[in-house]
DNA sequence: CCGTCCATTGACAGTGACTGCCATATCGGG
DNA sequence: CCCGATATGGCAGTCACTGTCAATGGACGG
């Protein structure tokens, strides 16, 4: 799976995205443009294609006993994202450009974001034993996610100079105090 | 056009949205699958397409020299769309739902409320005097957009009986008053 | 009444994403 | 050595979408 993405990255970084068939990512990777089907759903989904994306929303569950929900998102960013983006910071840089400079991708990143904002509503509503269409959970949940991923981008538009744990700190005070300008 | 998006719901709702080819809303519209693709983007476009959505950013501008961001946002909205709502509200529930059941439908959807969100904060950067790029603007005009999605979604849920216009007064009370639980 | 022009449409062919199906290879355990 | 499981390649088919060209039909000046 590697291989196909740094494949694909590769082609479409040189060549941009609508250019570049399944089959070509496939014969660079030297694989058949049916394994690539196989791995990952869609074209898009080989450069949406992150490893350690599942286990944020365990660690939010987690600290929702502790601290207040705003709180418990952030902190478990930072246990899981501080690392990647300062280890690999190139590769991640590269990754999250390309991601918002294709429209395509662009907006199936935003597909799984949203899949993720409804996940980390349903546990914010456990937690404080709310209904999971409670209108004050929905809104926490999408001002959240809206923080992070607003992080994420200004992370990458900075060249990942500014920490990106700062960032994700800035925007969630931002959001506590009532976002005025 | 409006036939053409009356005959593909009507298909859509009958047997699913992977179930209906362009061909046959073409068909049931009574034209050619080619002229289909003459007045939408895209077969998702073809179920998003709605003839109110652009004046919103004006509206938004012009206040923003008298109230505060948030303010002018909610106030922009309540301008444009509690008509609708109100008059139309069979229709609006029929729309809204078919596009939020339907995967593809919500992320082409989230894409086209992605790229107000670039212009809402390029509106707020230009009226504050502050760059567009400033992590306070992308925050609060991702913020207020979160807001703004998850209120039209609970009136949907809510079979359009809770006012729109309440559910968005009370998103945005929950902004401003800082988030917590 | 007729020819001309313009815009809208239909027909056709082609590309490429994606899927289902079947044959083949590879490999660890019996 | 064989066997079952799992991964892979090849192939054919569907469908979204695009470029191109010809036909249609209505508006308008003559």
């Amino acid at each position: 799976m590697q291989a196909i993405q740094a494949a694909a990255i590769e082609l479409v970084e040189a060549r941009g995205y609508d250019a570049v068939s399944v089959e070509e990512i496939a014969m660079l990777a030297e694989v058949s443009p049916r394994s690539v089907y196989r791995h990952f759903e869609t074209k898009e989904g080989v450069f949406l294609w992150d490893e350690g994306d599942l286990p944020l929303l365990e660690e939010v569950a987690t600290r929702l006993a502790i601290v207040p929900p705003l709180e418990a998102v952030r902190l478990a960013v930072h246990q899981l994202f501080d690392g990647r983006f300062d280890t690999d910071r190139p590769g991640m840089l590269r990754r999250i450009r390309l991601i918002y400079s294709v429209p395509e991708l662009e907006a199936a990143a935003q597909r799984q974001i949203d899949e993720f904002r409804h996940a980390l509503a349903a546990i914010l509503a456990s937690a404080t034993g709310r209904n999971a269409d409670d209108l004050r959970i929905q809104v926490v949940a999408a001002a959240a996610i809206g923080a992070l991923t607003v992080a994420i981008q200004a992370w990458a538009a900075r060249n990942g100079e500014r920490p990106f744990a700062e960032l994700v700190d800035e925007g969630f005070q931002i959001l506590a105090g009532g976002l005025q300008l």
